[in-house]
DNA sequence: TCCTAAGCGAGACGGTACGTCTTGTCTTCCA
DNA sequence: TGGAAGACAAGACGTACCGTCTCGCTTAGGA
């Protein structure tokens, strides 16, 4: 965003380190919005005129942090390396590539995390820039290769994408949420299952659906 | 919540009714959390004082408005008088009454406040309420019904029901967002086209998706 | 000065009663300015929020309570009732009226907070105010006076007003440095004896001056 | 001070005069307190670290910086390079040698600087030091001299001093602040004359005051 | 002439105080 | 008697300085 910033020294990187740490640990256990500057600070062992040479206030602390998710995200789910190949095995009914990378892995290793952010506790521009980010993806990886290789869509690009975020959030609160039952796996296969058909045939592909979703048996109350 | 509260009198339901109206007026000129109590009371030409015999704080009062909007959301959404028979008209191919009852005239008619309270500058339980209230919702007219006429369900009903209030979500914002282009009708048409497929076939019902989508040709930039 | 203040219940006049005194305690305990404002209000027992809602800052508050000395010192010195006919006793040599109203009574009542304030470590505009103060006080009660009934002035009146008042506060500066050894009294008539000579004659008024100070024959090193 | 400093380089040298060049600038530009060390350092267009290297805080420049101003005001004061025979003519009514050395010639040259650091917005501890130092000065150079010559003082000397040196402060303060109307020699003339009558006497020396103060007809307004 | 100790610029950092802003409680006064 | 008005305690906010420190670069003055 900022290419034109100043290099930052070891004692900065350290300062901004034990600051985020900190934030990330105090979000887990006291949720964002009750948290004060002085509370981050106490805890990075910093002061508090200190946090204001590095972060504006704690949003711009979050913000910062929030971009680490994002990097590790994108190694995670932005990933495919050719989607207009991706969508052509998806045409020949090979969905693997599409199950393959996924996004559930990163969110249970920061599930904590998530857990916070995406609650009612949590952050509201989190959200919305999560669905953002992920509708941007879907965007990129899935619904433009598909737009170049199909029949032409019958609904508005942007609204499967966003549609797909959304699902895909709403998913994962209600995992978070319900106790992780699942492995990341089984939510991806899933969740896949779940939106294939919709997802493909607005896009204008022919495919077949996959019929059975292989170790996803566990289905009851919850 | 509390049915035992006692009954108010005249200039009580007075007050409560001019600080609601100050929220919701105030949400959409600056958003929720810049908003102080001083601010509400100023515009309602209440005490700052007599607010407190009646609210704990904003969000008490936030919550207490949010009521409303979920009445008239019940009214709107929650209306299949006899699910099952919906349902059953599903399996025959008929999806018309699935198109009827839609949340989109209601989103349509408070835009203003769904626009701010689902954007950054929202409210993060409010989204989560939503998401929470119309899973319920789906649950208990789609999911439940559909499971005593299907097959059996081939996916975790909540997560079913999740997904799809988490698509509603995210169509919502991204229609919000963007300028409300479509109509209603459109939205609905659009958004159940595209979640029919997988959801009544994660549900274990089968049906035929209904191939063209009315009045939704206008498909481009956007 | 603002006759259009509101006036103060109670609990308000109680509140500034609590911090002048504090302020006046802790000038003495360890000077004006390196007192913060969370000083005088822990002594006060009073909310540093509250103390910004009577005093805009501490100078504010030192000015305020500098009022109260200066109504008191208004009752000690500005009382010739009659000041004309005071210079006409001078002319007849009688000195009595001028060594009665005297000054040094009430700096000795309050020799700590005028030892303090007229310090090195003090406040440069107490300094200021006090011989700013004075001399005006000079300048109605015996210059103006005195130019009235006599010759005609040798000197330009403020310069010698001010010249009277520098003496008074070099005079009062010394006795409460060393020691204050001498009473109020001595003091006065010792400071009026010196003065007295230039004084006169500079206002054009022939008088006798009083060849022997009663009980000041202490005189030495020092 | 401290004789055993070490000798300055050239660059220290330099460093010194530019941070004593822009104080004095400054506090005749916005007075003395409201300084900030930064403001200095970057008038002077030093480091604030280098600052530090050099004085302990703006107090501390400031005192070295007075230090060349006493310098100044002794060579033009502290004169009389042989005051018994000062007094020795004083006594045969030869007035002239006091009326030669003038502190009022220091004072219209430093004029802004003294205007200043004098008022409401100036240094307490600038104006006792100040007085000290002139009461030092009468004390040396007036006081004993006389005592050595005459009959005994009719007042404690060190009495004497302090209301001279206080007068005289007084005196500069409003020929200063009423925008220096008179000339430095108008202004020794006249408050020579005031004071001389009182001095004298309380210092037991017979002589005559010198009747007319040349040069000082215009009285009046002021 | 080179070398080395020092001065110096730059700026991070821990602190302290500032004056402002909210919040929720409590008191006073008025209708 | 109850609501309006607003004083009050509490405490976070973001800013401004302070004095200390560490880091390199430059420069003066003795070798």
């Amino acid at each position: 965003m900022k290419p034109d910033e100043k290099p930052l020294d070891r004692r900065q990187r350290r300062t901004r380190k034990l600051l985020r740490d900190a934030l990330l640990q105090l979000i887990v256990e006291k949720g964002f919005d009750t948290l004060s500057v002085q509370d981050i600070t106490d805890r990075a062992d910093v002061s508090r005129a200190t946090f204001y040479l590095h972060f504006r206030d704690k949003e711009d602390l979050l913000f910062n942090s929030m971009r680490e998710l994002y990097d590790d995200l994108v190694d995670k789910v932005g990933l495919f390396s050719d989607p207009h190949e991706v969508v052509a095995q998806i045409m020949d009914g090979n969905h693997d590539a599409c199950l393959q990378a996924s996004d559930f892995e990163h969110v249970a290793e920061y599930a904590n995390f998530y857990r916070v952010l995406l609650s009612e506790k949590g952050v509201a521009s989190f959200t919305v820039q999560v669905r953002r980010y992920l509708a941007q993806i879907f965007r990129e990886q899935i619904v433009e290769p598909a737009l170049a290789a199909g029949n032409g869509p019958r609904l508005p690009p942007d609204l499967i994408a966003h549609a797909l975020a959304g699902a895909h959030i709403g998913v994962i609160s209600w995992w978070l949420e319900s106790g992780a039952e699942f492995t990341p796996e089984q939510m991806a296969r899933m969740t896949y299952s779940l939106s294939a058909f919709g997802m493909w045939w607005s896009l204008g592909i022919e495919t077949q659906i996959p019929d059975a979703i292989p170790g996803t048996q566990a289905i009851g109350a919850s």
